[in-house]
DNA sequence: GCAACATGTGTACACTGTGAACTTCATACA
DNA sequence: TGTATGAAGTTCACAGTGTACACATGTTGC
């Protein structure tokens, strides 16, 4: 059948809920993604979402995985072809664009951004807090029944490849030499995560975005001349 | 009297939640900083709190205030004698220190870590989310525009000023040319910070330490070249 | 047509933060 | 020496949360 939702099956709940979730995170953050908020938005008992999703984290990781793809489409929409044709320049130009990519989407889309990366931190269980203490062995990670979800594999995250790609580029244009490769994309990782961290959470959270993009300009260019 | 809880007034409340919390934080994150888990633990009833702090979020607030404080004397502590008779080299490891001095705080202790940077953003409520008509009855304001509360000042907490103290040696010690120094803060802490929060929910969380900080090292290293 | 199965509902429970009214105690003043 | 006052702690209540369990409903293979 098509995806309506004329009668008592959904169609397709699992999409919908998704889709729920981006729109509630982009407006409100992580903490909008409540399951109860989710399923009453899209017209649904509550425990309907547990046919598709193990737990409220697992919806939130969900969601955050869209979040990341739809963050790299972005990156890759920011990297428009150089007009250069030094593919030294060019190798230069890429890293900057995955790095100001980056925190453009930071800044354009902090909801979606917070969600990304801290949604499933929000929505952790309580643990009794007996007083004795214990070592929380918690690490139940729903064995992932099914096929998608990879919760925190930031390493794995699209954006992440971006800035592989565009550091190993650095390389065979020559531009970063091979033995200062490794560990290169640590600091850029870290510089540029951090600044959007600042301006989604810290202290550059309400400056203008114009002068946020300039200073973030500043951190990108810093960062590509430190790893040399 | 002294601080003793013999009887019906407990002697220093505030300073007892500010304690435990402290305690719960460390072990367990700001998740564990309930207002009941707080108050249960040290034996009180849970609205007692509402004393001493407004809300749920002023506590948290002055739990991360005093984890900042004891954030910025380790880095105090890391920032030795340099040996060094160079006042250029001295500047170099000063602001070398500050960065490790940070990213040790955070890997060793980083449910106190988190506590400081994203404990008032755990513990938001919600705001019922229906964004149709609301026919909801009076609503008493509790117009609570009379005490502050200004949890989110990163710039004025202490790791912030030890850092602005080791840029401003950097020029004064002919390091760092006046010309690049405003806005170098951004640059520093975005990747100092960056990393650190890497390693706390990030794809390096679960690396050994001694590997972790030479990374951190790299990192360090490379900003600090790069800020030129 | 009917069993098996997947999907959505209803009820219930143990939690949470917080408001309002009440109780206890320490202290200033007659 | 009382006694009013007010700060500090208690109890009760309420709305809201995630989730476990039993049940209802619709789809699909035989």
């Amino acid at each position: 059948m098509g995806s309506g939702r004329n009668s008592y099956h959904h169609g397709d709940l699992r999409r919908s809920l998704i889709d729920e979730g981006l729109a509630l995170t982009r407006s409100r953050g992580p903490r909008a993604l409540g399951l109860r908020a989710v399923t009453r938005q899209v017209g649904v008992s509550a425990n309907a979402a547990y046919r598709h999703f193990a737990n409220q984290q697992a919806l939130v990781a969900a969601v955050a995985g869209e979040i990341l793809e739809k963050m790299a489409a972005q990156m890759r929409e920011f990297i428009t072809a150089d007009p250069s044709p030094d593919p030294r320049e060019q190798a230069r130009h890429r890293l900057r664009a995955v790095g100001l990519g980056y925190i453009t989407f930071a800044v354009s889309e902090p909801g979606w951004f917070e969600t990304a990366f801290f949604g499933t931190e929000m929505s952790d269980r309580q643990s009794t807090g007996s007083d004795d203490h214990d070592e929380t062995p918690e690490r139940h990670e729903t064995a992932s029944d099914d096929h998608d979800e990879a919760p925190e594999h930031y390493d794995e995250a699209p954006p992440f490849a971006l800035l592989v790609e565009a550091l190993d580029g650095m390389v065979a244009a020559g531009v970063l030499s091979a033995e200062r490769r490794p560990g290169a994309e640590w600091s850029c990782w870290s510089a540029v995560h951090g600044f959007a961290e600042l301006v989604v959470h810290g202290p550059l959270r309400q400056r203008e975005s114009v002068e946020v993009m300039t200073l973030a300009a500043r951190v990108v260019e810093d960062i590509i001349a430190g790893i040399r």
